[in-house]
DNA sequence: GTACCATATATCGAAGTGATATATACTTCA
DNA sequence: TGAAGTATATATCACTTCGATATATGGTAC
């Protein structure tokens, strides 16, 4: 799925600004599993518009840039649709604390825990975050995508949760039978 | 995490041709969080060449290209050692399946199904893997990592097959209806 | 008052993917 | 029998995308 698709799929639901379709990715029910950067997101709409899959519409602010508020058009709708019918690619979950996680054989019992915390308190952050938008009216897919982020989430919470508690109590019994 | 961190760290494990560090990423209990192209891992393993972080022994096979079995150096460990401590990134989960799925009011009931039911199929196939994997003896860490991987498959799993229950019966419900 | 954040667009170097090339042998299937 | 596909192995390249930075301005926090 490439940024143009993601850029089409966020016009289908309403007119958008870049900046716009860029915050829907770092927050919301949807952030979880949306991602891009200016970076791609404005050259992908810039070609879009001279291909005739989207249009804008420039609103002056005062003291602010101007903004460029685009829809999309019916040949855009057409392309989009298309390619919903593409077989998805395999779900990938990319993850540098799992990848240190590893080789946690080379490192301190304490940095590990603290890595563990704070990835269960970025995760609880993303709970409520979902709990906040999932209260809102939403469309039965994005429900179901909510519901999917609600699900793993806790579920990774308690598993690291539980992890943590293992490494406490395995380091409680070395500092007994060190005592010993 | 960058690629040449992910070549160092499975170099810490055993040595490795570019070869066997792709096919980690694909097979594996590691799979599900590792990720990497030959057209990422032999740039990098070449430059760490050069710098001397890795070094190289050629083994020549009858009828097959040379093998380049690389190995960690001291500096090598240093590197990595170091590069474990940096802050880890945000996890990301990224699913076109779910992409989709935001959208399934322009998609034929049908075709959600079966993209639910591949998507079932897929992580069945997964948890099979890291339960084969996982009986082999690994480090704490890597029982740690394959946990994660088993606990968050299995709930992704049964939630997919309750959603796709649902879709199910409200189609049967609908159905009647429309006899009534 | 100074640092930081939010709004808004845009560009660019660096990193990484996915496809392809090259070479060879084994297996599968018609 | 032969064609297609898979597995081993390295390498390169076009293209996509990221992350940082630039530009402009006002509000807020300390």
């Amino acid at each position: 799925m490439d940024i143009r698709t993601l850029c089409l799929g966020v016009l289908t639901l309403h007119d958008s600004t870049g900046y716009e379709i860029k915050k829907m990715c770092q927050e919301g029910a949807l952030c979880h599993f949306l991602e891009a950067s200016f970076g791609s997101i404005y050259p992908a709409l810039n070609k879009m518009c001279e291909e005739g899959l989207v249009t804008f519409r420039s609103e002056s602010q005062e003291k602010r840039p101007d903004k460029k508020i685009y829809s999309i058009t019916d040949k855009g709708r057409d392309v989009f649709q298309k390619s919903l019918l593409i077989d998805p690619l395999e779900d990938k979950y990319r993850s540098d604390f799992l990848f240190i996680s590893l080789f946690a054989h080379l490192l301190d019992k304490e940095h590990m825990k603290r890595l563990i915390d704070q990835q269960i308190e970025y995760y609880r952050q993303r709970v409520k975050e979902l709990k906040r938008s999932m209260s809102e009216t939403q469309s039965p897919g994005a429900q179901f995508v909510s519901g999917f982020g609600e699900v793993t989430t806790k579920t990774i919470i308690d598993y690291l949760e539980q992890q943590r508690d293992l490494i406490e109590q395995a380091s409680c019994l070395n500092n007994e039978t060190e005592d010993a």
